[in-house]
DNA sequence: ACCCAGGCGGGCG
DNA sequence: CGCCCGCATGGG
């Protein structure tokens, strides 16, 4: 750790790190997870956070300069949620105690609004691997290291976007950057009503009611929103509705119900214990 | 070689 | 409405 990265202690014990990371979450794609050191990092105000874990201690830093650290780890990762309470909650049988046991301790991150939406943009159509080395590429060609804004994109030629890989996406990209930095200010639809939020986003072109939903989950923080893709649908439909297929509109008055405003976690620990089985 | 991936828009019946 | 298709690209 370099000389000026002063290292302090978050105390919350319930916190996989490894779990937070490989769940698809923005983080995800625009962070470093190091195996060695079980350590997390990305990057904030022009400098580089880490968090990592020392036996069961919870320890952040930061390498640049700058204060608020420890509030914006403990915005980002939600520890103000207590989890065992949100576990506690949505335990509302065997098949969702299972997902929460199988990544117990995996955070529900809040992440910049925009960013949210350009990462789930490109993941349309898209695996993991791949939408990681897509943001990668962006933050490379367009970004100096960061996930480049709405205005750098907006100047972008669809060629370059193309060059990065985003394919059939790059237009969705392209429009969502002149969108965002032309007709609506996304920072300030925080605390919005969800289906104001919801309409406000599909009005893009590339934007549905998936994309939406994960913008509204973990760029706004409204537990309230459950996205549905082809993962959670087909595992709703498996778990809850004796294998039979059902609409979009079904699943989530079905979500709703059962989890209220904790949906979104549900669906996160459902999302990665569906995949990784 | 083939199939799949944290979807979406558009066209058709 | 619901269904189906193409979209661009790399990984398994």
């Amino acid at each position: 750790m370099p000389a000026n990265a002063k290292e302090f202690e978050l105390h919350e014990r319930l916190f996989d790190i490894n779990a937070t990371y490989d769940s698809g979450q923005p983080l995800n794609f625009f962070g470093d997870y190091s195996n060695e050191e079980n350590s997390l990092s990305y990057s904030f105000n022009g400098g580089s956070i880490k968090i990592r874990k020392e036996k069961e201690r919870l320890l952040a830093s930061y390498e640049g300069h700058g204060n608020g650290i420890r509030g914006e780890v403990t915005r980002r990762f939600r520890l103000g949620d207590s989890l065992q309470e949100v576990y506690k909650k949505i335990s509302t049988d065997a098949f969702i105690e299972k997902a929460i046991m199988h990544s117990k301790g995996m955070r529900l991150t809040l992440n910049d609004p925009w960013e949210t939406l350009a990462v789930f943009i490109i993941s349309q159509a898209n695996n993991i691997k791949k939408i990681r080395m897509d943001t990668k590429n962006l933050m490379r060609m367009l970004g100096n290291g960061r996930m480049p804004d709405a205005d750098a994109l907006k100047k972008a030629g669809i060629s370059t976007l193309r060059q990065a890989g985003l394919g059939f996406r790059a237009e969705y990209i392209k429009n969502a950057a002149e969108y965002c930095s032309e007709s609506i200010d996304l920072s300030k639809m925080h605390g919005k009503d969800y289906y104001y939020i919801k309409d406000a986003l599909m009005e893009m072109k590339g934007v549905g009611e998936k994309v939406a939903d994960c913008v509204i989950l973990m760029g706004f923080g409204n537990t309230t929103a459950f996205p549905i893709d082809r993962w959670i649908k087909r595992t709703m439909e498996a778990e809850y509705f004796n294998g039979e297929k059902k609409s979009i509109d079904a699943i989530h008055e079905f979500a709703y119900g059962r989890w209220k405003g904790l949906a979104g976690y549900a669906q996160q620990y459902m999302f990665r214990y569906a995949r990784q089985r």
